[in-house]
DNA sequence: ATTACTATATACCGAGTAA
DNA sequence: TTTACTCGGTATATAGTAA
């Protein structure tokens, strides 16, 4: 005897429900008969009486089952089920317009402390970030199951920061962007080198750490906008 | 023997491919095992095994085979199924007439109140909403999970109350959406200004918070018209 | 016309197991 | 550890047909 639980079941009513609900079936009873809602779903007559059935004995439609014609609608159930599955497309397809990444402040390498205080990048940020850095970048480090978030970042298109020569050194290209923790306006900055990189470097017109009263150790969300 | 059409053999893959697609799968490879696999579509990994072979014959997602472990992506055409089964859920959701917005009553920036005592702008609101406003907004913040409702507002057709100048100042068109809070007549200002505001701007008769006896941090369902 | 029952055919899943 | 084969049991679909 094999048992399943609500949602794994639900699968096989997805489609007729969907069905019925573009024929209007959420407002209101729409008549459609077996036959129809079968040729729709390509399966027989037969089948999709028996889907009907399992749809009713689910609670996810109701029937007015009249001599010569069945008039039915969704339930709330049904309604909500359809909702759900909605809302997952929309993180699929919606997961382009922001990314939240969890991660765990850390202490860097003061790199990024060297970078900002840089005066051909300063004027650079205010302009384009619309806000100037403080001196010192928030690192957080993300773990694994977070760092295809990271890839999708990597891949948006970026605000660019030009590089520039000071004193015969060399320094790149810098590729941000626009973010918030805590909805405080931010901006995660990607060094073009390290393609691998699994720590975030954020810039912040406040000294994040004492602003938010963070730490070494704790998790932050980071918002990162992708328009 | 059966023989079934593209569409209609699709039906079966969804389900994985959602999977792999929620995981980034539609950005770049990622890691997942059979039995991973199975385990977040309750089957066997023996099953999942056999669906990623089914997926991979049907060119919806592409798979790198390492010795120890693979790494599967989505196909373009994988992508455009996916989509294809996104768009019908649009269909079916932002076909609907109204949708309803659960918020938080908060206090705004009184920028609300500034714009609607505007004469240039009253008038019209009178003409075109059927009522005069009370000199001063209901602001509601929206949660992040009724933010999708809000696009379905935006992407309905608006009540635009033209924008004018002014003592040298210029004033933007305003668009509006015709609600209800508690079966009391009013309107969603949509601020043309930003698109990730999770604020909604309340128009109406009369002073809601006071009609209403509700404050800050109360919740309130505004019902939008759709048509 | 309908809906839907029964009996048969088929597709599907997973246990066992190999590589 | 993986992936993925074979095979047998079971769930699911359809044809035939009743009401």
């Amino acid at each position: 005897m094999m048992e399943m639980t609500q949602a794994e079941g639900d699968e096989k009513f997805i489609l007729a429900l969907r069905r019925i609900a573009l024929m209007g079936g959420m407002h209101d009873y729409v008549v459609i008969s077996s036959r129809e809602l079968g040729e729709l779903l390509a399966m027989s007559q037969q089948s999709a009486s028996k889907r009907i059935l399992e749809l009713l004995d689910a609670e996810l439609i109701s029937r007015d089952l009249g001599a010569r014609r069945q008039r039915i609608r969704l339930t709330q159930k049904g309604i909500d089920l359809l909702r759900k599955e909605y809302t997952e497309y929309q993180r699929i397809f919606e997961m382009r317009d922001e990314v939240v990444i969890k991660g765990i402040v850390v202490t860097g390498m003061g790199e990024g402390q060297y970078y900002v205080t840089q005066p051909g990048y300063q004027e650079q940020f205010t302009e384009k970030l619309g806000f100037t850095p403080y001196e010192g970048t928030l690192n957080v480090k993300v773990p694994a199951s977070e760092l295809h978030k990271v890839q999708t970042m990597k891949k948006a298109k970026p605000i660019v920061v030009r590089g520039f020569e000071r004193n015969g050194r060399t320094f790149g290209d810098v590729e941000c962007h626009k973010a918030t923790i805590q909805n405080i306006e931010c901006a995660v900055v990607v060094p073009t080198r390290s393609h691998y990189d699994d720590v975030l470097e954020i810039l912040c017109k406040y000294h994040l750490r004492r602003t938010l009263s963070i730490n070494d150790g704790d998790e932050v969300e980071v918002r990162v906008s992708l328009v």
